[in-house]
This record gives C-alpha cells, structure tokens and sequence, in this order.
DNA sequence: TAGGATTTTTACGGCCCTGTAAAAAATTCC
DNA sequence: GGAATTTTTTACAGGGCCGTAAAAATCCTA
C-alpha cells in the first residue's frame, strides 16, 4: 500500500477518534511511524488531507444517488434505495462518512470548502427532485414542500455520525429498515388511527399562534 | 445588561457566525470591543463559555420534553408538542441550538464534556420513552425499535443547526408540520397505496442481503 | 471627594503548531 | 555497484493563542 494511501487511511482514523480540529499533522505523522514534516511531501495541508478523503466519498454517493433517480423503479422503491445508498457509507470499513459530517467549517480554504459544499448542494437537490417526482405521480403525498423533506431525512441519516457505532450499534440493515418505515409511512399505527375519532390527512395544527382556521 | 451576559451573547453569535473551533478569546474580545484578557475576568476558559452558553439550553430542552411526557395528552399528540419543542429553540432570537449542534468534541474539559453528555443522554432517553409508550399504548407501531426512532427523530431536527437560516428557510411551524407528518404518517400517499398491489406493513426486504425470506 | 471595590489594561512567558529549505538516507534503475 | 530518483529527516523561523500577575483606570458609596 503506498504510502500516500496509508497516510489517508491512518489520518481518516484520526481523524475520527478525535474530531478533525483537534487533530495536529504531527498526530497523523505519528499515527503512520513517520516524522511531522514526511507528511509535507504527500499532502501541502491538513485541509489538503481532509478534503482528500471527504470529495472522493461525497462525489460517490451523488453519483450513486443519480443512478437511483435514473432507475424505473417506482417512487416509494427508490426512496428506500436512496436511504440505503446513503446509509451503506456508514459501513464498519468507511470512516469516511463520520469525518466528513461530524464537524463543519473545518476547510480554511475557501475555494476547496465551495467545492465541497458544491457537491452537497448537488446531493440535496438531487434528493428534493426524487421527492418532487414522487410526489407528481402521485405516489407520495402532496403539498409538502420537497425541499424540507429531504432536509428532514438527511438529517435523520446524517446524524447517524453523531450516535452510530460500527461495533456496537445496530446494524445498518435493521436501522434501514426503521428509518424507511419512518419516513414512508410513518410510526402511527394506521390500525389503531382507524378505531379512533379519525385519522386526519394533516397534522394538528399549531397550538401557540393561529387564531383563525 | 450586565458585561457577563454581553459576553455570552456576542460569543454565541460569533460561534454561531464562523464555528466555535475557529474562534479565539480574542475573537470574543473583539465582539464585546475590549481586550482579550478581561474576558478571564468572567470566565476561565473559552470551554467555559461555551459551556455557559449550552447547559442551560439544553437542560431547558430536557425539562420541556419532560413536561410533555408527563402530560396526560394522547401519544400522537405528545409527538407533536414534542417535536414541536424541540424546533421552537431554532427560533430567530436563539441561536444556541446552533451553536450547540453544529459541531461535537468542542469540549476539552473532560469533566465539562460529561455532564453536557448526560444531559443530551437524558434527552435521548426520554425520547426513547415517548416512543416506547406510544407503542406500548398501541398507538405508534410495534415492532419499531424506540430507540432508533428517537436517534432518526432527533437527527431530523438536530440536523436544522446545518441549514436553517432564520432570516431566509421558511418558518419554523411550517417545518414542524412537515416533519410531523413525515413521522407519524409518512410521506406515501395512503390513497394511492391503496390502490396498488398491496401496501406492506414492512418495507421491502434488502435487495442485497437475506436469499431467505 | 476620598477610599475601597470592581473592572480593564499592560506586560510577559510559554506552548503548540505550521510550513520551507536543505541535507541525509533509502530506493530504484541501468 | 554506482548514479539518479524518491523519500525521510534535520534545522530553522514564525505566528497564534493561552493564561497569569500586577498595574491602571473606572465606578461606587459614604
């Protein structure tokens, strides 16, 4: 394995235990048995190495996003396939997908942090399209605005960095299964909802503001 | 308004403005418009600010959800109010949720990073209870694990701090009703379910995995 | 308005991290 | 096995931020 790749992997490790902002390049030169300034010959920075190993990561998951959207599954297959594509990164063997949500800011520069934030911007757009087309062929629900259901779900799974811990946790497939469940048909049991008063189409409204309707 | 407080309210915004990790004392000191070193007149540590700015925060978060629990109110709606509670803190004038959920790790104090997880422990814990109640009084469907419910719940929300911008996303309610609706009910039109194949309880199975079953 | 308490500033020492450049070591290739 | 290339180390200069302590300024209050 050469050694640039070493560095990455024992960087992204590091990266992981610690947080990214407080980890030192000489934490990573230690990591991989070498001197601090060995690292200079590989990398020109520590944003360098970071983004190294999030754009590769990121750019993938759009892509494969893309294809999911390009498929003829019907919307509600696509959805759990979206999920999945996203949820599939937080595999034992990738840290990357940790790292690269845990924290934010982390790119000083400027021009490599708009890259990045480029291809978020992508990935969430992409996702409101698949919402929107669920939507229009009438599979999914209309009137709500495509844009914050996709927030809502990346959040759902891009939280996971927060909590999820590759030995210990769940594994990926049952919290698939959950969080699909969530997000197309909800946690209330449509059996029960039936014996009561009646199921309403839209959420209670407000209690605080709304005097009127 | 007494300097104390003068502080921990530029500091927030400053945190908020360009991330905790990447703002100095000085920073700080800049924003209130004194010198650095009167800021340790009031506080000990940068960690001590920001600790000062979170708790109270977040034990408040803790304190409406048990508020809400405790309620004789009927599961579904304790979702709500629930969710409810936790997005009105992303209010316009409050920006320590964002400050508090943007980043992880910013603790170095390790005993301050503690007592901060058990609060945030607690937090998920009660969720988990909401969940499991609700499902316990054959309200939520059974079957769901309670505690992956609360992590997708709350990563919904918690994932806000990342893109909501007071001025410009829409308002809060409106955010609170989608997120509501996508919960309890889910995204899939039930109508058009219906008039499909069948509509599974249980999504799909994996396409990867399980050759039984 | 003088004396005491509070608040802010000046002065200073120290640590850690960054990044460049040149020398040394290791390797690869005839 | 010796020269050329690649890789690693040594040497060094600089900057940023931290936190303490003592002095100065400001604010009360009697």
């Amino acid at each position: 394995m050469s050694r640039r790749i070493q560095i990455l992997r024992r960087a992204t490790e590091v990266f992981e235990r610690q947080g990214v902002n407080r980890t030192s390049i000489e934490d990573i030169a230690n990591a991989v048995g070498i001197k601090r300034e060995a690292i200079y010959y590989y990398f020109k920075s520590r944003a360098d190495i970071l983004l190294k190993i999030i754009l590769p990561q990121s750019t993938s998951l759009v892509m494969g996003l893309g294809a999911i959207i390009n498929s003829n599954l019907p919307a509600e297959q696509k959805l759990e396939a979206a999920i999945r594509n996203h949820l599939d990164r937080f595999n034992p063997n990738y840290l990357e997908m940790t790292v690269a949500l845990r924290e934010d800011h982390f790119l000083e520069d400027e021009s490599k942090a708009a890259e990045l934030r480029g291809v978020w911007n992508e990935y969430t757009h992409l996702w409101t399209r698949l919402i929107e087309e669920g939507q229009e062929h009438g599979i999914f629900k209309p009137g709500l605005d495509a844009r914050m259901v996709a927030n809502g779900i990346l959040g759902m799974c891009n939280w996971m960095s927060r909590w999820y811990d590759p030995g210990k946790s769940i594994p990926i497939d049952k919290i698939l299964e959950i969080f699909f469940t969530m997000v197309a048909h909800g946690i209330v049991d449509p059996a029960a909802a039936a014996s009561r008063p009646a199921a309403p189409k839209k959420p209670a409204r407000a209690r605080k503001a709304a005097p009127k309707d």
